[in-house]
RNA sequence: GCGGUUAUAGCUCAGUCGGUUAGAGCGCCAGAUUGUGAUUCUGGAGGUCACGGGUUCAAUUCCCGUUAGCCGCCCCA
């Protein structure tokens, strides 16, 4: 094999795409059903957008862009995430000149540079959506009911929705020295990078899969008695709306994001897996990006679902997708025939059905056997028999039962289906 | 990015203690079946044994490197 596609970029088949356009289509009615609008933003910004907006420190900023200089020698970067560009984009175009909260969706591939396994590449794909303006606790709560409801119309039953409130920066100061104070005996025993990192974001601490760790944190500060009144407020509220709403959910202290832009609210929704729970997608409030960016100071709040990481779960869940089959398949018994099953071809597809035909002079059993594997509910089959009946004979593929009817009724017969 | 592991036909995998033409099952093509997709039988096509280098009289096999997949870590969707 002398080309191979790139590392951690998967090229989507034909028998995968029905799953695809599943949640694709699920996503887009869902969103729309909320109001929702759609916005495309380019796959490629200026590298500071991304480190603006992320952190510099994080690591998908620090390891994981996909950066490169363009032939005017500007500094790009595939995105890592959507929530960046969105913002650029509401902020370039005034989006929020209007009034009220916007609503946006989107749904495209995102990048980044890390080490591809199993549920993890380097070119991904995510939807999402953010809502702009709004610091009610209802908005929090509704993207999450957004985001949950998407995994029950997928038909995932183990999805679990998981809810933590981190607070404002001053909270996290305060929250992360009390952390590094409670392990401070056990880091001493870690490896230098582990402390390193252990320093530059002490939240990060609460997600390791160390037990050790895991253990000595049970007794350990919590966050939620660093949060000053009006994150505890806006956290206990947004708690309430999520119950109104009838959506369920669990408080887990464990849940911190990577990026360092969230605010008060950060959520995800894992599914349990074999082993370790699987992370489907991530989110929260970020009040303060928007006027990092430059705009106005804007509340906002956004989710993205992994979509490899959905179709990982839905295979774990053994969750089916109906394939959408071919209308029919075309089948000239005899040479002569060739010639009217293309005239019928032309008739079948003008009234709106699919249907395939041999283009190679197959054998009759060829074309039946291609016809099989072709997943149509009908064969029409016409041969000089139904050349001089004016007939055609419809076959229907699953049952075996076939029945000839005047060449003029054949494509009522598809409607039927 | 770090550690481990794997790579033989379209797919799942045997195999060669280094030695003439590298195998199986499934799939594919054709025939048995001159107007019918299951099954059965018969025949056939399909491989630079991932790529590059080294050792050797001889490498798919041993060694090194590269690439890609998988597992763990980091991190995340």
């Amino acid at each position: 094999m002398k080309f191979q596609g790139p590392r951690g970029a998967d090229d989507v088949l034909p028998n995968a795409i029905p799953v695809w356009r599943h949640i694709e289509d699920t996503w887009r009615r869902l969103v729309t059903q909320y109001g929702y609008l759609e916005v495309r933003p380019p796959m490629f910004e200026s590298y500071d957008l991304f480190v603006r907006s992320s952190g510099e420190t994080s690591d998908i900023v620090s390891k994981e862009m996909y950066d490169f200089t363009d032939k005017g020698g500007r500094h790009m970067a595939l995105r890592p995430e959507l929530t960046a560009s969105v913002v650029r984009a509401y902020l370039e175009h005034s989006l929020g000149a209007a009034g009220g909260p916007v609503r946006l969706w989107y749904c495209g591939p995102i990048f980044r540079y890390g080490r591809p396994g199993k549920g993890r590449y380097r070119q991904f794909h995510q939807v999402g959506l953010e809502v702009l303006g709004s610091p009610s606790p209802a908005a929090d709560a509704e993207v999450m009911e957004v985001a949950y409801r998407f995994y029950t119309a997928l038909g995932l039953r183990r999805a679990k929705l998981l809810v933590n409130n981190i607070g404002r920066f001053d909270a996290r100061e305060r929250f992360g020295e009390a952390v590094l104070a409670h392990v401070a005996a056990w880091l001493a025993d870690q490896t230098e990078e582990d402390r390193a990192r252990a320093h530059k974001n002490p939240m990060r601490l609460l997600d390791s899969k160390d037990a050790d760790l895991q253990a000595l944190l049970k007794d350990g500060p919590r966050i939620a008695d660093c949060l000053g009144d009006e994150s505890r407020a806006h956290g206990e509220a947004v708690l309430e709306r999520l119950a109104e709403a009838g959506v369920p959910f669990e408080v887990d202290p464990g849940i911190v994001r990577g990026l360092d832009y969230y605010t008060d609210t950060v959520f995800e929704v894992a599914a349990e897996g074999l082993g370790t729970s699987l992370s489907l997608c991530g989110g929260g409030r970020y009040d303060t990006l928007v006027s990092e960016l430059g705009g106005q100071p804007t509340p906002a709040v956004g989710v993205a679902p992994g979509l490899e990481r959905a179709i990982l779960a839905m295979e774990l869940e053994g969750v089916e997708v109906p394939n959408p089959a071919l209308d029919a398949y075309l089948v000239a018994a005899t040479e002569g025939a060739r010639a009217t099953i293309g005239e019928l071809a032309g008739e079948v597809r003008a009234a709106g059905f699919a249907c395939l035909r041999d283009l190679d002079g197959k054998s009759l059993k060829a074309q039946f056997k291609q016809a099989d594997r072709s997943g149509a509910r009908l064969a029409l089959i016409v041969g000089d028999d139904e050349l001089a009946a004016g007939t055609v004979t419809v076959r229907d593929l699953a049952t075996g039962e076939q029945g000839s009817v005047p060449r003029s009724e054949a494509v009522a017969r598809l409607k039927g289906l």
